[in-house]
DNA sequence: TTTCTATGTTAAGCTTGTGTTAAGTCTTTT
DNA sequence: AAAAGACTTAACACAAGCTTAACATAGAAA
């Protein structure tokens, strides 16, 4: 998987260029457009991690834009970022109605820019995927340092099957399909035989105890502490 | 399940009064304190959802508050809103990185600060909100965790048992055909025997009790709590 | 009432998804 | 190059869950 993908929406071409700059220099992917209504279009193709809209623009204001996202089921659910001149505490009031995931006033100050992005995007990965060390009862794991604990012990496991306890256990209890797990475990395209899942399902299985897993036949497997 | 809690943390107790009254007349749990250092204990013990914290304060300010919570285990994944003056923009800088989820500057004005609020709690519930459980009665269902929920206790039952009750749950007091349960559980082209249905239908009876599902001869079944 | 038809009920059989083990391939380390 | 570790595959076992068959019952129609 490559960068992060960002999409900047404003009709001043200098800001765009301003910002674009800083963002692409953090090493993300960044599209740019001055035309309100091209960006839902080029959203739906680039399928960006977070698009940044100027509030105030002819044709279609940002706030338009981010409730027709919010609308449009491929899209709806990616992070939002507003631009305003500071101040402008109608449209912030808003623009949080509206759906926003974050406001960022102008002028911008590109440090500040880049940590705000981060914690935007941060945030994303922390609520639907794999993050840092998540909690829920005896078992742990560390992504940072790539370690699992188990009543306290450390564990040291291989990829796969940290990847996948990793995705379970983001989720606590959620349902994890087998079309899921490939796709986010082993990505993409890759084709793997049927036994390949439940082969590691088993190795964590017995490295954490039987309990800890859980499978819903015809459906997947799930996380219990 | 209780309001969500919050908890404020300033060492001015004006603005903590001002920030409590508007967010109590929300509905949210407010709790308060004026000392860095005692609030790590009290979001220890009360848990919050979101805790808010002055930049600017004496002792131990904001930055390294939220930088002990994000390493105190049982606290660690809780949201953190700095408030900070407008302009100081070092601080917010050090503020994300030090891992705050949001940023509100003063003055604040009351409608700004609960829309922010709303913003920041829908984020953490946002991804749980979406698919939990279907409505209805004492019999509930979360297709995420793929639980049945009947007075309270949690059931799990089989794939065809499960999307049969998903399907008479999702339109309480339809009632549903046996040709369009077939279409919608069984799918498409699939050819079973006149009891396929009849026996599932049966094994919902057993275990959620005969009342909930209505036979409507000649016609189908509906589901009523 | 009798008859007819739709649904209820039960248990047995079949199917398919998953569990399990071990061996094989690929990768990385030394 | 050898060794160790990681990942995948193959083969078989097993059982949950699904379907079916056979018979029972109830309600509607004749």
């Amino acid at each position: 998987m490559g960068n992060e993908k960002i999409l900047l929406v404003d009709d001043e071409p200098e800001i765009l260029e301003f910002l674009g700059y800083n963002l692409s220099k953090e090493g993300y992917d960044v599209t740019t457009t001055t035309s309100g209504r091209k960006a839902i279009e080029i959203a739906k193709t680039i399928k960006p991690d977070l698009i940044i809209l100027d509030v105030m623009m002819p044709e279609m204001d940002g706030i338009e834009i981010c409730q027709e996202i919010r609308e449009t089921d491929s899209i709806k659910n990616t992070l939002i970022a507003f631009l305003s001149a500071r101040g402008e505490d109608y449209s912030q009031v808003a623009g949080f109605d509206a759906g926003a995931d974050d406001y960022i006033t102008k002028p911008i100050k590109p440090r500040l820019l880049v940590s705000r992005v981060k914690a935007i995007l941060r945030r994303k990965s922390g609520a639907e995927e794999i993050n840092v060390n998540e909690q829920e009862g005896s078992i742990k794991i560390d992504r940072e340092k790539y370690l699992v604990y188990k009543e306290g012990e450390e564990l040291t496991f291989p990829k796969k099957e940290f990847e996948l306890l990793a995705l379970l256990i983001s989720k606590p209890r959620k349902v994890f399909t087998r079309d899921v797990i490939l796709e986010r475990v082993w990505g993409g395209g890759v084709i793997v035989g049927d036994r390949t899942i439940d082969v590691h399902i088993r190795k964590l299985r017995e490295k954490l105890g039987d309990d800890c897993i859980k499978t819903i036949k015809g459906v997947g497997y799930k996380f219990e502490s």
